[in-house]
DNA sequence: TTGTAAGCGTTATCAG
DNA sequence: CTGATAACGCTTACAA
């Protein structure tokens, strides 16, 4: 047990010889309580080092002043390490949510966990914020429950037209553009994409639509065979990577639909002797802080965590609040030029 | 306000015909509760979609079944990202505290603030996990009024005897003598170190003194003036190397005592033509995820996170539980051998 | 095995 | 501006 005993808001009633309400209404600095008083009272509980129980508050007040933050892995990334882009997403969500004098619970699931809400329904927290890659359709489902329960979350995803529920999102499509126009404005024409392009997978999907939309604003004509399934991780990067070497189809350049991909590609390239940017031109996705160091230096598709954090604590603490009209976020991707995307002599 | 109002375990009282209490103890699947009574009350419970209201729960029961994480930081590294290093610990933490079924409340706080326990003092919390670096003298000042106060804490860092509060850290002093060892071992004499050496960084000081030990174990005499603060972060790693390239002394490797640090060498080295690791070898110190990415690959000193990250919530509950005999925790270091260490024909 | 009564420390409501 | 009183939803202690 601790040493002390805490003081409580009555302790300070008697010392300072008012009613224990005028007390709680003292020190939230309510301007009903006369100025003597209220000072009177502050003197003694900061000589007490008195806190309000929290519990005791949000149980009377049905608010936590609390926000949840819940990271979910598809099955299989479950392991050592986190995702880096969702790890500064972490940090921005942190920070934002500080900023605006809530309190963070962070917790991990797994897509398969039942992480119905029970934050929100056990008084956790006011509202929730959901971070994490995986199976649109299982998710969406999820949401879709949580939306009928008139739960308050804002999902960091695809911005979609009616899906339920409120998201925060980059602009992918813009991105997935944004990054292959990089290449053909360096003259490359053979460009594989490695990434998901099926509707489980809205962001890459979209990220892989703005690969095509590069090409037919530049007039180039796509080959479809040179998209490779890769997901997330450097590994899958690294596997799709050979596959499209296995392959024996002709490219110059690779765009990956996030930088842990990249980064396995330039592996997989490496060990085969073959040289970025010299002989093939990479860019990435999401900028995660391991990009700007890589050999070569990553150029990539920045996603601002910064920005993003905030947007998705604002859209939940409006939600919480009550506010009507809340509505989801896109937030506008960048190309960040660097060292990985040389240029092609048709 | 949310659509549907909860239930509460007075409701499900009444639809089951029984006292309050048992549903209470119907579903903390209590034994004193017969069989069917229980089934009966917990699918109802179910079907509700009901859950225990924490706040009421804590309130009653003064426990909160959740630990926070203090991460603080130095005045200046304040900025948009935070050390890759804690990033990591973070994961490992979350991971931990999910594991043991408490929930974590994250926040950041700068090292001037009042981080005075308030946590626990508010019974948000039934233990605190510190992390971050600053200046010893400092934090072991608030450590010890928290101890006296008898706060259930724990904080990465030194470990220290006779030091007031639990620590859980690793061996630095050991992870320095295995950087500038493993440099020694390839030929090298003259080498660098980048960090600091005050009582303020304990951590920065006992990988100094594994560096001295190093030298003296093999010995090989140190050059005390190839020592040059820096703290942290890339900025201040490149800017030691600078002076050190302007001070004109002979040197062919540096020991960093952190990554970040290599990270600003490597860069500041490159600009002035030095080759990494042909030129001068490097060694880091943390292996943050980027270490190996990086151009070279990064020789360094891993500290184990998954292990810190256990170590540090299983101590807090230790102490929560009221475990005698707690006591502080020191993890190995590792070398992680890479591409960033020639080797040097003395 | 179950029920009764009390209380955790606040904030809300109302009356003065 | 202040005070009395009730309530938030649960767990504990004790009685039956």
């Amino acid at each position: 047990m601790k040493g002390k005993n805490k003081p409580t808001s009555v302790d300070i009633a008697h010392l300072a010889g008012v009613s224990q309400p005028t007390v709680s209404r003292a020190l939230r600095n309510s301007p009903l309580v006369s100025l003597e008083t209220r000072l009177r009272v502050q003197k003694i509980a900061q000589e007490l080092n008195y806190k309000v129980d929290v519990n005791a508050r949000n149980l009377r007040s049905q608010r936590t002043n609390t926000l949840a933050l819940l990271l979910f892995e598809d099955k299989g990334e479950g392991e050592r390490f986190i995702n880096p882009f969702f790890l500064s997403m972490l940090g921005s969500i942190t920070r934002a949510t500080a900023n605006r004098g809530y309190d963070l619970l962070v917790s991990f699931q797994q897509l398969s966990d039942d992480w119905n809400a029970e934050y929100e329904d056990a008084n956790k927290a006011d509202g929730i914020i959901f971070l994490g890659y995986g199976d649109y359709t299982t998710y969406i489902k999820r949401i879709s429950e949580l939306d009928r329960q008139g739960a308050h979350f804002v999902t960091w995803g695809p911005v979609i037209e009616n899906q339920p529920g409120l998201f925060v999102g980059c602009n992918n499509e813009q991105g997935g553009q944004l990054g292959t126009q990089h290449l053909i404005n360096n003259g490359h024409t053979k460009i594989a994409f490695l990434g998901d392009e099926s509707k489980d997978y809205p962001e890459f999907r979209d990220r892989y639509r703005g690969y095509l939309n590069a090409h037919q604003e530049s007039k180039v004509s796509v080959d479809e065979s040179l998209r490779f399934n890769a997901f997330f991780s450097e590994e899958s990067g690294y596997a799709a990577t050979k596959e499209l070497i296995k392959s024996n189809k002709e490219f110059t350049a690779i765009s990956c639909a996030s930088d842990l991909i990249a980064i396995g590609a330039i592996k997989a390239l490496r060990e085969n002797g073959l040289k970025v940017p010299n002989d093939i031109a990479i860019v990435g996705f999401d900028d995660i802080p391991t990009a700007e160091h890589l050999a070569p230096a990553l150029t990539t598709i920045r996603q601002d965590t910064f920005a993003a954090g905030q947007a998705l604590v604002d859209s939940v603490l409006m939600l919480v609040n009550d506010e009507k009209e809340v509505s989801s976020t896109l937030l506008e991707t960048k190309l960040i030029i660097r060292d990985s995307c040389g240029t092609h002599n048709g």
